[in-house]
DNA sequence: ATAAAGGCCACCC
DNA sequence: GGGTGGCCTTTAT
């Protein structure tokens, strides 16, 4: 698993987006985390947790010029993908699917070639530590239900719908 | 090493 | 609608 070193300058911050306050986690290689917390401690122990040993400095000034360039200017920043294998393969799927339309879990794992491997899919989708631009939400189940979402379904509808339009 | 836990699915009732 | 068994990866014992 790549690490972030010591001259990636690691750093994140909080900032306003159409669904709410996300932190946001960044470096030099691009953004690492996306994520819309309970509230803040919580979202930063989940940080520190996940990218154990890496020191992020506080940069609220970044933070809002990325989700500005993301959620105002609608461009897509570097993205800086730590994961499995198995997790970024099926990352790198998610970014395949179209603004506006979805997918199925089942799909998923037809399209990363292990089209057994259906449950392991839905784990890693919500093991994606990049929210909305990663776009999990995409995801929905075969049955036609909406599946989960790490941050709560309401997000996940409301980025579903904030996409059609 | 092994167990337990998942954003699932097909199949049954 | 609800329950079961199988599937595969990750994380925690």
């Amino acid at each position: 698993m790549k690490e972030l070193n010591a001259y990636s300058k690691p750093a994140y911050g909080f900032s306003n987006t159409p669904f709410g306050e996300c932190l946001i986690a960044f470096s030099d290689d691009g953004i690492c985390a996306l994520t819309f917390p309970e509230d803040r401690e919580s979202g930063l122990l989940e940080l520190e947790r996940r990218f154990q040993n890496i020191k992020f400095t506080y940069d609220n000034y970044k933070a809002e010029k990325y989700v500005r360039q993301i959620f105002e200017l609608k461009e897509m920043p570097e993205l800086y993908l730590i994961g499995t294998p198995f997790q970024i393969s099926i990352w790198e799927a998610l970014q395949q699917i179209p603004k506006g339309k979805t997918s199925t879990y089942a799909k998923i794992a037809e399209v990363i070639g292990r089209p057994k491997a259906v449950r392991a899919v839905g784990s890693a989708i919500g093991a994606n530590p990049i929210a909305f631009l990663i776009p999990c939400h995409r995801v929905l189940r075969t049955d036609g239900g909406l599946g989960g979402f790490r941050w709560g379904l309401e997000i996940k509808k409301k980025m579903l719908d904030w996409e059609i339009k």
